[in-house]
Parts: C-alpha cells; structure tokens; sequence
DNA sequence: CGATTACATCGACGATTGTCAATGTAGCAG
DNA sequence: CTGCTACATTGACAATCGTCGATGTAATCG
C-alpha cells in the first residue's frame, strides 16, 4: 500500500508498516516442530498419561493398551516425541522407558507468554 | 504383561499398570487443534509479528510481504489461526485487522505446566 | 544353542497439509 | 453505474502424516 493512498483514504487509514522483532525463520522452524509433536491427540495423551502417572518414569508397555492404537503406531508416536525433545527414552533389559523433560516443556511454554 | 511374569523377572520388573488422570479423547482432539495452528512456521511469525508489533491490531495488508508468501497463503493460514481462537478478526472498510487472543494463549500456556 | 519377549523399522494405504494461480466478493471512488 | 482495491475461496498439486500388518532386532530364559 503506497503512501499517498494511506494520506486519501485516511481516517480509516490502514498501514503504518509495523516495525517489529519476529521470529527469524531458524527459530520458527524449530518452535513449530515442537508444536507439532503436540498437535496429535494421541501424542497429547500419550504425554499426559507419563505426567499424570506420577511416577517419574513409565514403561513402554503401558502405554499401548490405554492409548488404543497398535503397538507400531505406539512406537512412532514416540519416537517423534523423543526427537522434539519433549520425552527422553531409556532402555533398561528388555523395556523401554520414557521420561518428560521439564525443561523443554517450560521453554514452549514461555514462548506462549 | 501378565503378573506372574514381572515376578518372574523382577528386580529389573516392569509394569505396575500406572494409575493416572489421563486427557479424555475430546480434550485432547481440542489442545492438539490447537497446537496444531502453531505448528507452522509461517503461522509462527505471523502471530510473532502481531505480537512484536507493539500495535493492538495489525492489518492483514502488512502480512503478506514479511510473510513471504502469497496473498492467497496468508489468508489461509491467518483463518487456521483465527479457526484455533489465536487471533481475532475485524472487517472495517476495506481492510481487516488481526488481533491476539491472549487468553487463549494463556490457557495453551497453562497446559504446558 | 533355540524360543520368547519388548520394542523398532518397513512398506503401503488413505487422509491431511502447504502452496499458488485463477477467480470470486465486498467495499470504496468517481 | 463502472472500475479499483483488499481480501477470501476454489481447485489442483506434491509432500507429509497417521495408521496397521509384517518383519526385523536385541535382550532374556531355558
């Protein structure tokens, strides 16, 4: 919108261009992928149920039955929670375990602040 | 995992079933909605822009361009957010002007903790 | 060793998503 | 009315996603 026409179509004028600090491309890349882990209720549930368990871990094999998906579905799910850093796995014998990491989930939620 | 197996191979057991307050299906068909509107990139920065513009609204007409995308795209993606309950919309004249919903952010934020 | 268990990976499928060019629509100007 | 402007909608496309059955892998048991 050039600027005579802000001048014409003033008092409704629209357009002062905002100057602003947004998010560089990098950083939005990264949040979004983040968000993303989160943006499958089955994900949501999956991550709740280890936060609502309150033990600090939670075995793999619980997590099957009450999500109500199939056990390779299960594993998928998990892995993208791993990967965005929201979850940390460790395998103990034949089980594995999952655990939240606070610290990723405070840093998504001071973004939203 | 039957009982009679975590006897069997304790003390590396797994599996006391965990007792939890899980999400219900429809809450978490709600959250993951709406952290999917911010699991873009492009949404990310155009709700950052809003946020970093200092303004209380910002006309659409100053979105496209820093967006990087076509006018088409940013429609689009700006009705998602809208969609989500992010940003609130108003037609005056010619042009339309977006604005946080901040509760709506801090109610995403609050899940988080 | 072979059998079993817990979980991961693969392959395929339909469904959803991000994107843009083309077109539609509503409001303003003359 | 006619033309112009700001934005929305449509239609099409490739790409990604969620899902499951089948199969692979690593660890334990006997």
């Amino acid at each position: 919108m050039p600027a005579s026409k802000i001048a014409v179509l003033d008092p409704i004028a629209c357009c002062a261009p905002v100057r602003a600090d947004v998010l560089d491309e990098s950083q939005a890349e990264l949040l979004a992928g983040s968000f993303a882990a989160l943006s499958d209720p089955i994900r949501l549930r999956l991550l709740s149920y280890i936060a609502a368990s309150g033990a600090e871990e939670v075995c793999a094999c619980n997590l099957v039955e009450p999500s109500g998906r199939s056990q390779p579905t299960v594993s998928h799910h998990m892995k993208i929670l791993v990967d965005a850093g929201l979850i940390e796995r460790e395998k103990r014998g034949l089980w594995v375990w999952y655990r939240l990491v606070p610290s990723r989930l405070d840093a998504l939620r001071s973004v939203l602040g």
